[in-house]
RNA sequence: GGGCGAAUAGCUCAGUUGGUAGAGCGCCUGCCUUACACGCAGGAUGUCGGGGGUUCGAGUCCCUCUUCGCCCACCA
């Protein structure tokens, strides 16, 4: 997958930029990457097919073919790739495979837009030439969005990148399909769907999204027969359908109407007699208790009108408007033919009104389903469409989940599945459109009876029984009929022979948004098991939103979007990527802010640019040349920083480890206790970056800059310890910024041409977990630096003056300190003097943990009074602290049930407390006593 | 109508077996200290939504209320 050229020739081998320009870099390295192959799976490598690697699978949730990048998509990718870049570090024969999705009714509306704009419709063009078209248009502009993918660094295996309408993909769908309808899963059903008049098909349930609306429900009477003077009242909020009446239902039970039960009313405008029946369906609490029966054009009303065996006429052509169309034999008035429903209703209630049918009209909160591609207002209508019996492949899955063999991340998702799962509906699968997999049933006309369809993995000619022609069913299939085989059909189910699924099935991680869940994880799960009687992956991370400040969803209408291009184009992938990944909890939102791209991705910018700096930094002082082997220093040759950096380097590849959690379960099936491990990338994140941020560069560069400049054996091993560290935190961190790391770690020294960090090993950390006495002195170097720095500040010594102090200390630590005086002198800018004892007399005073106390006599820049004052706050703060404390150490119940090293720290750091007070009070006694 | 989730520093959010709170951005002060001003050093800010309970101890567990958000549902 090439990506745009780039613009200039990257930095001469030896040095870099002065200014980290992504814009040059990224395209460069990436291109290097795709070269040598690092993202290109290689099957034979898998264990499950006799190689010597475990595989590490993830399938792309398809985009849809003509999409272009959101940050949906960035979010979605970023995390993927997080996971395969780390995989692979982890030395997983690892697969991302990518795609597109052909997107049914979305592309086809695309092309219908088109088409408008040249004057056309798509039944002007004709079937064939409308498909052809559409396949021309995806082909010339479909797939920009993978290339887009590519620019934020995504290590996709471009070689495998599938289609779901492909010859390929397409044989699985037929397939599917068959063994399906084999097994008896599939029927055509005759039944009230949804139905949008715009896209002019019918929609699964999923897909009639439910918006909360404002209507009116309207009080229609409707006059008994036999006696004008009574009517029954039924409440409907769309009155418009009452020409499709054919009863009005009370509940059995409601003594309001028993006697009216078997009478007829007259339906008014068309003055016919319609039955009262009783079905539990009528709610006796719900409007007058009465209601109209519609079976043509309400899923209820259907059912009510299957139980008492009623008419059903369809008075509400496909584009929504008033007419005649099936068993409907005058019931349309000439004047209200073709009218639109919803003007339909005003004229009907006009005309209600006007014969004093109308009761009342009032307000009334409801939900009304909308298309989920145009918005248009669904519309409930009687048809013949194809369905997938769901109950039985509900079972496995939901058996799948249950057992640990698939978690959800985050947890809370189960109920939800679990619910849905368990209350499953059979899934309407034939669209009336023209853009998608043609259902494989065919028709034979010569043939007696219709019912008898040809179901066909392969074309058929001619009818088998009579030899005579036959016609393709007209509907095509769900695209998400596709996209649910999308972690087999991409590995070239349903041949079980194939490499590729015997090596990558089943795969490992799906990452998705909760939106589609039922659409889409909740039927591969179903797909997986009955085509491959396994589930298609074990854990699904379903992670958040992209949402602007207000906390509204990120979207093209409302014009709240961000483009990750110019994200990319401005600050670079890495910083994208950094933003997204550190500034999401598990599941969580994104909330980033449209209007000020420079305040919302200014954290992953500065990380980029601070990680070039600390690149420029080693180069500059270490150069390009091989350091002495990291592995061949002994630990007598380390300094104290060096062993303070080595052990916290260890404790971030532990705790990142521990963020990111198991490759995989255990065995099998997640076990409960680790059903919610890993995979907080935030936290991964963050780590990291106080690693290589707070302690590598901050302390560590810091501390060893003047041994780096010091020609001798202790430069080289400072040299050593730095470009090990930070090949470490280079390697850490490659997942989240593989392009800043990638460019940096080609040029650490000793980098051997042809390899990339891309490909190259995750740190493991070493086996031991206690951390070194000179480790321990580092630490406590920094709190003497860190006081120092606070008493320059507070009492505004200025940068450049050096001060003295006064150190005094415990024995064990005289000798430490004496020994780091330039590195102390450096950092803090304070020269020590090592007393036994307190001096008297005007000083700023600081107690340390571990006995150490510092005071720093600041002639002429220290106020008495101020001083004395903020060592009686610290006093009296400190008495508080401890006494809370001890108030804890003196209860029995803490003692006895807290576990043991809760109560030894809280002990321990009693003891020090007790001295720091003492100190305090005797420096108190010192310098405040005589004022 | 059911179910679920969230409420923590000015903003966006972390806080995984209960042991007196953290980050980023923003803010204040001082610094262009030869890697970095997309930076460095220092600093301020939280009755962890209200109330009740369990516990020696609760942001963390239970109940309840308030406010937001999401999902599901055949009440016309």
């Amino acid at each position: 997958m090439p990506i745009s050229e780039p613009t200039e020739s990257a930095p001469a081998p030896d040095q870099l930029s002065a200014q980290y320009d992504p814009a040059t870099t990224e395209p460069a390295i990436y291109e290097r990457w795709q070269q040598a192959g690092c993202f290109t799976a290689d099957a034979a490598r898998s264990s499950r097919v006799g190689g010597d690697r475990e595989p590490y699978t993830l399938v792309m949730p398809p985009p849809n073919v003509t999409a272009i990048l959101h940050v949906g998509h960035g979010l979605n990718n970023t995390v993927q790739d997080v996971l395969a870049r780390w995989a692979r570090m982890r030395g997983r024969e690892t697969l991302w495979l990518p795609g597109t999705d052909h997107a049914g009714i979305a592309t086809q509306n695309v092309v219908e837009k088109q088409l408008a704009k040249e004057g056309l419709t798509r039944q002007d063009l004709g079937r064939e030439k409308f498909v052809e078209r559409t396949a021309a248009f995806v082909e010339e502009t479909g797939g920009v969005i993978l290339q887009q993918l590519a620019s934020i660094g995504a290590s996709a295996d471009w070689s495998r990148t599938a289609y779901t309408f492909s010859p390929e993909l397409s044989v699985a769908v037929r397939e599917a399909f068959v063994r399906l309808y084999e097994r008896g899963l599939i029927y055509k059903g005759h039944r009230v769907i949804h139905w949008c008049p715009r896209c002019l098909t019918s929609l699964s349930d999923e897909e009639a999204e439910p918006q909360e609306t404002t209507g009116a429900l309207y009080h229609l009477a409707y006059p008994i027969e036999g006696d004008a003077s009574r009517s029954l009242v039924v409440a409907t909020t769309r009155p418009e359908t009452m020409l499709g009446d054919v009863a009005v239902a009370v509940n059995p039970n409601d003594e309001r109407y028993q006697g009216l039960i078997g009478k007829h009313v007259i339906l008014p405008i068309l003055d016919i007699p319609i039955p009262i029946i009783a079905d539990d369906y009528a709610d006796p609490e719900f409007g007058t208790g009465v209601v109209k029966i519609t079976p043509a054009h309400d899923a209820n009303d259907f059912e009510v009108g299957r139980r008492h065996q009623l008419p059903m006429p369809v008075v509400i052509d496909e584009h929504g408007r008033l007419g005649e169309i099936a068993d409907a034999a005058g019931r349309v008035p000439p004047e209200l033919n073709g009218v639109d429903r919803f003007e339909a209703r005003d004229r009907i209630v006009e005309m209600l009104r006007d014969a004093g049918r109308l009761v009342k009209k009032e307000v009334h909160q409801h939900n009304v389903r909308h298309c989920y591609r145009c918005d248009t207002v669904v519309e409930p209508r009687l048809s013949d469409q194809w369905f997938v019996r769901m109950t039985t492949l509900a079972e496995p899955a939901l058996a799948g989940v249950r057992t640990g063999r698939i978690r959800l991340l985050p947890e809370k998702w189960n109920g939800v599945y679990e619910h849905w799962m368990s209350n499953i509906r059979d899934w309407n699968i034939s669209r009336q459109l023209w853009w998608g997999h043609r259902v494989p049933v065919w028709y034979c006309a010569a043939c007696e009876s219709p019912n008898d369809v040809i179901v066909s993995r392969e074309d058929p000619t001619e009818c088998p029984r009579c030899g005579g022609p036959v016609v393709q069913d007209e509907d095509v299939l769900d695209t998400w009929f596709s996209s649910w085989l999308w972690p087999m059909s991409t590995l070239g189910w349903p041949n079980d022979r194939d490499t590729d699924l015997r090596a990558f099935y089943p795969t490992d991680v799906l990452v998705t948004a909760p939106e589609i869940l039922f659409f889409w994880v909740a039927r591969m799960i179903m797909a997986g098991y009955a085509f491959m009687g396994d589930a298609p992956f074990h854990s699904v991370y379903l992670h958040g939103t992209a949402r602007d400040t207000q906390g509204r969803k990120m979207s093209k209408s409302l014009g709240n979007g961000i483009d990750p291009m110019d994200v990319v184009q401005l600050y670079g992938a890495d910083a994208l990527r950094y933003t997204l990944v550190a500034g999401m909890g598990l599941g969580a939102d994104v909330i980033l802010d449209p209007a000020d791209l420079e305040k919302s991705f200014a954290t992953g910018r500065n990380f980029a640019t601070k990680l070039w700096n600390i690149g420029r930094f080693l180069l500059n002082n270490v150069g390009t040349d091989p350091v002495r082997a990291f592995d061949e220093l002994k630990p007598e040759d380390l300094g104290r920083a060096d062993s303070w950096i080595l052990d916290r380097l260890d404790v971030a590849i532990r705790e990142c480890d521990r963020s990111i959690g198991p490759l995989n379960p255990t065995d099998g099936a997640w076990r409960d206790e680790e059903l919610g491990s890993g995979l907080r990338l935030n936290e991964y994140a963050e780590t990291a970056r106080r690693f290589v941020w707070n302690e590598l560069a901050d302390w560590y560069l810091e501390a060893i800059k003047t041994r780096l400049l010091t020609p001798g054996p202790d430069q080289q091993v400072a040299r050593a310890v730095l470009v090990h560290v930070f090949d470490g935190a280079l390697r850490l961190l490659h997942p989240i910024v593989p392009f800043v790391t990638e460019a940096l770690w080609q040029k650490l020294p000793g980098h051997v041409d042809g390899t990339f960090l891309a490909t190259t090993s995750w740190p493991v950390a070493s086996a031991s977990t206690t951390t070194s006495a000179a480790s321990g002195e580092f630490e406590l170097i920094q709190n003497i630096v860190e006081a120092m720095r606070r008493v320059r500040s507070e009492y505004g010594v200025p940068p450049g003056k050096s001060i003295d102090a006064f150190v005094v200390a415990v024995a064990s630590y005289r000798q430490v300190l004496d020994q780091e005086r330039a590195l102390l002198a450096r950092l803090a800018r304070t020269a020590l003097t090592f007393v036994d004892a307190a001096p008297s007399g005007a000083a700023a005073n600081v107690i340390l943990p571990g006995g150490t106390e510092l005071i720093v006599p600041l002639e002429g820049l220290i106020d008495v009074k101020k001083e004395c004052a903020r060592l009686q706050t610290d006093l009296a703060g400190l008495e508080k602290q401890l006494a809370s404390l001890e108030a804890r150490l003196a209860n029995p119940g803490f003692v006895e049930r807290a576990p043991s090293h809760v109560v030894d720290a809280e002990r321990a750091k009693g003891d020090e407390w007790r001295a720091r007070r003492e100190l305090l009070r005797a420096r108190i006694g010192s310098l405040c006593g005589q004022a």
